[in-house]
DNA sequence: CTTCACGTTGACCGACCGGTCATCTATGAA
DNA sequence: TTCATAGATGACCGGTCGGTCAACGTGAAG
């Protein structure tokens, strides 16, 4: 009985008070996402999420406790429209395993350089960037980017079994295969976003089929 | 003439300073890439660096105008040791050119290796770390990433050529899979620091030789 | 003995950092 | 009408940021 009156007030409020803190808090998000996207975590400051985002600094600590809980939450808004977006296109189960690969290394270019044509420069990987800035100075953030980084490589090494199973593939170990493609395609993207250069990704990207991890015990 | 007095008298400075303006200098500049190595660029203060330094921040902004400068400095200083250190070993020109890249994992994993026995946490690579962290924000020190990038990658064309010269793999587009196994490298860096996990490293490492773009026009 | 430049010292600057808080408003429930 | 709660507001906090500066010490050159 408790619970079923405190399921009806919670879902009131969320449907009455959706369109004032949903909107607050998903503005503070898409902003953060954006700016820490295209600079870094450091380099961007509560106060100008906050300014950009239309919100008062006191309203910001209301939805986030501190700058690490943001972060959190970016992360898990980027890999939400991550896992929905091109990557469930890119390993769509329709397409032959390794088509899938050529497609995942066509959406992060097109991607890429479409940020690029907007604002002149290559943001990258925000899951990459945030990794190698914050992955020695906070564990539970790295522990998230680690579990996205897994479910990537889970499709990889996915596509890799199947084409394997199709006969398109001589057997290899999939896992560490499908770990060392996620490695090349953030690596491809580092040295893009280095050079300032989408057309990186293009070039060097279809060598990701050629990557290819042996079988420990191939017994 | 003058440029001889000229010569002289800097030649004189140089040894009768160098105990004290180069030990000064020196010491912040090791300081800092120790710092921005463990941590990263934005997050280490000037007041941290000449702390640990034992520097006085006037002393500091007497040798680096600013703090880009400082990170000029750290990157070639690194770059030179980096040079002059393991990958002059593993690029070394006795070795049969695909050793090398054996031997380019093998370091990379052992030094990281190293680094977290001592401390815990992965520092990943310097280079790595400040590309994706500023080549957004500073066209300057994303230029001189680059250059060390463009460098690297010279070492695995010129092995690539060399193996396809002896034979030991068929012809292919060597400059663009140097660029390839840099990204792999930078690539597994990357991930094996996010799992706080050199072995990872070696794990994937070997995979490297695997990769493969072929000749655009093979006629 | 003076001059001059290098190096050093530490106080100081305004701006900004992440974060707190008392106060007010809006709204739905009882 | 009263009450509770979510949310908004903006002043405020101590601390730190990158950077400046005038003063001083030192040692070799003239």
């Amino acid at each position: 009985m408790i619970k079923i009156a405190l399921d009806l007030t919670d879902r009131s409020i969320i449907l009455h008070t959706m369109n004032a803190e949903h909107d607050t808090r998903t503005r503070i998000l898409s902003t953060a996402r954006e700016l820490f996207h295209g600079r870094s975590y450091a380099d961007v400051g509560i106060k100008e999420i906050c300014d950009l985002a239309k919100v008062q600094k006191g309203s910001f600590y209301h939805f986030f406790p501190s700058k690490q809980d943001l972060a959190m939450a970016v992360i898990d808004d980027m890999a939400d429209d991550w896992a929905h977006g091109f990557v469930a296109e890119a390993f769509d189960q329709n397409l032959p395993p390794l088509e899938r690969l050529d497609y995942m290394i066509d959406a992060a270019y097109y991607w890429q350089k479409a940020a690029k044509d907007i604002d002149g420069r290559m943001p990258g990987c925000l899951f990459g960037n945030l990794a190698l800035e914050i992955s020695t100075r906070d564990d539970v953030l790295r522990a998230k980017l680690n579990a996205v980084f897994d479910k990537a490589s889970k499709r990889f090494h996915e596509a890799l079994d199947q084409a394997v199973e199709l006969g398109e593939i001589p057997p290899l170990d999939s896992e560490a295969t499908a770990a060392a493609m996620l490695a090349f395609l953030e690596g491809i993207i580092l040295l893009a976003k280095t050079r300032n250069n989408p057309e990186v990704i293009r070039d060097l990207g279809p060598a990701i089929k050629t990557l290819r991890i042996e079988l420990a015990h191939p017994n």
